[in-house]
DNA sequence: TGATTGAATGATAGATTCATCAAGTCGTCA
DNA sequence: TGACGACTTGATGAATCTATCATTCAATCA
């Protein structure tokens, strides 16, 4: 494993790809909107919201810290957590216009096929 | 496997995640950052860009179909293939973005660490 | 201090993804 | 037609990732 970009010679596409395997999770994907909407959120907070293991969230939050995507920060007991970017933010809200445009287009489409090749004639109209 | 979002009532952190899944490899990365550059290429010229294996790139050519971000059209006896939406250029965009930034706190990070706390005096300087 | 709660780490089986090779499809042209 | 070039599909072992359980660490408080 090296999800870490230390490395200056690896050539983008290997670091950008790396930066798309941190996000391709849902629980992850989860984690990150719930930060981006609250801006900080106890581990607690994200395990009584997505109702994982505790030491699985565990696992996600180490993945996202490994790949700088968030921030954590310990205060008393719990263990506070952010987006390490606001630029993380704006990369959620770009994929989901490229997904909304995607299912708008693929709805479309299926609506299309069914209209389209009917056999029958239109019934009424 | 599902790559396909043709369930609506998924949850949208799981298709987006899922949509980082389909980015989430260099190959894939690569071709859709040459499709980017150059708007439309055909197969043989992606694999002479990348030095992949035929069937190796097919391969990966159908995870991007499946992800709704390529498009192919056969010509005579090529296929070309060119991004199913322009959108698909803007979130590599940003990721860029992104990384750039995060590329730059590191960097900083570990220059500051090398300089602080150094035992030794300023050599000449 | 010892017990308790909040969180992280280690270990591991099961699931997914990747790279490689063999075989198949589709179009062109001799 | 049939042979070849351009791609795609299928099958398979190797590598990676995920979910779960057990253990450990860190801070609070009785």
């Amino acid at each position: 494993m090296q999800p870490f970009l230390s490395d200056e010679r690896r050539p983008l596409y290997e670091v950008k790809a790396n930066l798309f395997k941190g996000l391709a999770h849902p629980v992850r994907v989860r984690i990150l909107e719930l930060l981006s909407a609250a801006g900080e959120v106890t581990v607690a907070e994200l395990i009584s919201e997505t109702g994982l293991e505790a030491s699985h969230m565990s696992q996600h939050l180490s993945v996202l810290r490994q790949h700088h995507l968030v921030l954590a920060d310990r205060r008393a007991s719990q263990v506070f957590y952010r987006l390490a970017y606001p630029q993380v933010a704006d990369l959620l809200r770009v994929a989901r216009i490229l997904l909304a445009e995607i299912l708008e287009t693929t709805h479309d489409r299926l609506v299309s096929t069914i209209n389209l090749p009917s056999l029958e004639p239109e019934t009424a109209r």
